[in-house]
DNA sequence: AAAAAAG
């Protein structure tokens, strides 16, 4: 590696003005020698792992050549949406419309990937190999449903349309991670879809192409009501956090360039005129964060009835106790067409079982999918606990950047992403961190939604090199170049946890993640100590002392969540008591008909190599 | 108890 990225942009964040990284004072710092100790012995904070900084998730090589002719599987188990509105040609529309652009605006379609294609130079080739592909070898994945279609090993073996191949292309998929070998396959079969996959590993590629491909298809034919100012998306992908929005609007864009499939983005904080004309000029797929859309929908500016693809990104986040009711109301108690006539996918990095039973009121004769993160566990994310006092913490951070500079790592630009608990809490870690030097902002709810951004951007360039974030950060930020996760204060469930670490180790990257434990986080002893054990991290004696004592003590296993979902998890359905007998599969009563063989469940692997995923 | 998500 001559030049890297990280190189590239040194300049820019070493410069010459304010950015240049800035020795803390000593004043306030405390040798480790003179610090309040545990009494168990914890191991000394060693920095030894010279891990490479996360790269660009995008692959380079050869390009994958389309296969035109053949045409999507049947729809099984759909029955048509036309929804009274009957087939009619649409005016300028369409796949054939070989001028990309879009038949139902005026404006010209900024070319999403003018950016990239404008700092390719500064990639070499080594830099540009993106997505580590060896680390997706030997990966369990289990399927359950019926009828389970069969995985692909290429983008070609799928008709997904000559348009979006080329901005597969483009943005340099070689070939398919996992979980887009087993989703899309699935979804362009038309099934509903129950996905478990960390969100490093391509989870919004799999479920954006089969809504893209699916409405490039279909747009020609489609009638939508004419109701002024009342926008009728045929999508609808829901994620809990603004950025992730943002996000996924910014992958669904350059996934959609040239399609004629329109993608909108809206939620709240930002200005809602602007997204309310953006809605006026058409939209196919809308992105948005629940409260918005609400709004939207009361507002009657948006109708769900025409929606055909609903995808929930963070899926359990989204049924979970503060957006439950929320998500009931768009998905149930809106216009939106019921399961079997709409197409359901949810996706997450965990799935406890209790969610999962919520998440079957959504989907319909649905295919379960888990595959394991990439590496399988989390082997390419080294974890660390250790044992620091509420009193300590700060110094201790400090030491952590102290050690991580010596060791290089924010010369090579190697972000550092530190969780706590509270908004109260991130902003005095920022403040107390830039007063000692360290360029730090932070993100919270409470910061406006332009702090947020910013905040945000600053990190991503490696202009302030360390984010100081609740919990708004801990899912599906896709932040290249994450190379530590400190989780200063732990979260209280094992999933937050999952989610926090997944921010670096991305796209097959190594990572470090770095936690600190005390006597307030004993609940989360037992399933921290399960979690490492079974990614392969040393677990240190006194934390498995910890773990041990919780699971008497009681406060300890009910963390578990009923058996849950660790990397990936497993179908609730198969989990013997079938409370509601077989109505999970009641739906395929009439859909499945056209399938005349039986239930067949698909298992790449057997029951003793699936460990991890019990 | 906290965080997120509408204004």
């Amino acid at each position: 590696m001559k030049t890297s990225w990280a190189d590239s942009v040194e300049n820019s964040v070493v410069g010459p003005d304010k950015n240049v990284l800035p020795r803390p004072s000593r004043s306030t710092y405390v040798p480790p020698h003179l610090r309040n100790r545990p009494p168990s012995s914890e191991p000394p904070v060693t920095s030894n792992s010279s891990l490479p900084a996360n790269d660009r998730v995008n692959a380079g090589g050869p390009a994958v050549g389309s296969r035109w002719g053949s045409s999507a599987k049947p729809d099984i188990g759909r029955q048509g949406y036309g929804q009274g509105y009957g087939y009619s040609g649409r005016t300028g529309g369409g796949r054939n419309n070989r001028n990309g652009g879009w038949d139902h605006g005026m404006e010209r379609q900024v070319n999403p990937f003018a950016d990239d294609e404008a700092t390719e130079d500064a990639f070499n080739e080594q830099e540009n190999s993106g997505i580590n592909f060896d680390a997706y070898e030997d990966i369990p994945v289990e399927t359950n449903g019926e009828n389970v279609p069969p995985p692909v090993n290429t983008f070609a073996e799928i008709d997904l349309g000559e348009e979006l191949n080329q901005n597969i292309r483009r943005c340099k998929y070689v070939k398919p991670t996992p979980v887009q070998r087993y989703a899309i396959p699935i979804s362009i079969a038309g099934r509903d879809l129950m996905a478990c996959a960390q969100t490093g590993s391509g989870k919004t590629a799999a479920f954006c192409f089969p809504i893209i491909s699916g409405i490039q298809k279909e747009l020609q034919y489609i009638q939508r009501p004419r109701v002024a100012r009342t926008a009728f998306p045929l999508a609808l992908i829901l994620s809990p956090t603004r950025e992730l929005s943002c996000q996924i609007h910014d992958e669904a864009k350059k996934f959609s360039y040239q399609t004629g499939v329109k993608v909108v983005v809206a939620y709240g904080g930002a200005q809602i005129s602007q997204q309310l004309r953006e809605l006026e000029r058409g939209v196919d797929i809308l992105v948005a964060t629940p409260g918005r859309l609400v709004d939207l929908l009361e507002r009657a500016r948006v109708s769900l009835q025409m929606i055909r693809y609903l995808a929930l990104d963070e899926a359990d986040r989204m049924l979970d106790m503060g957006f439950e009711p929320q998500i009931r109301k768009i998905v149930e108690q809106m216009d939106m067409p019921p399961p079997g006539i709409r197409q359901t996918m949810l996706f997450s990095a965990t799935f406890p079982r209790e969610i999962q039973r919520l998440a079957a009121d959504f989907l319909s004769n649905y295919v379960f999918l888990a595959v394991g993160r990439v590496g399988s566990s989390t082997d390419l994310i080294v974890q660390r606990v250790e044992y620091v006092l509420e009193s300590d913490k700060r110094s201790h951070l400090m030491d952590l950047l102290h050690a991580q500079r010596e060791n290089g790592l924010y010369d090579k630009q190697g972000l550092t992403l530190v969780f706590v608990e509270t908004k109260k809490g991130a902003d005095a870690l920022e403040h107390w961190l830039c007063i000692n030097g360290f360029p730090a902002t932070s993100i919270h709810g409470d910061r406006t939604q332009q702090e947020r951004e910013l905040a945000l951007r600053s990190f991503k360039s490696g202009n302030t090199p360390i984010l100081v974030a609740t919990d708004v950060a801990a899912r599906g930020l896709d932040i290249p170049r994450v190379a530590h996760v400190v989780n200063f204060d732990l979260p209280n469930d094992i999933d937050d946890y999952v989610h926090r670490i997944g921010r670096t180790g991305r796209a097959g990257k190594m990572g470090l993640a770095t936690a600190f434990f005390n006597d307030n986080n004993l609940s989360l002893a037992k399933p921290l100590a399960e979690l490492m054990q079974e990614s392969n991290q040393e677990v240190p004696a006194w934390l498995t002392r910890y773990a041990a004592k919780a699971s008497f003590g009681g406060g300890g296993g009910r963390n578990r969540k009923a058996g849950g979902a660790r990397f990936g998890g497993r179908d609730f359905r198969r989990e013997g008591s079938f409370t509601k007998g077989t109505e999970y599969y009641g739906g395929a009563a009439g859909a499945g008909a056209g399938y005349g063989v039986p239930a067949s469940y698909a298992t790449a692997y057997g029951s003793g190599v699936t460990s991890a995923w019990d």
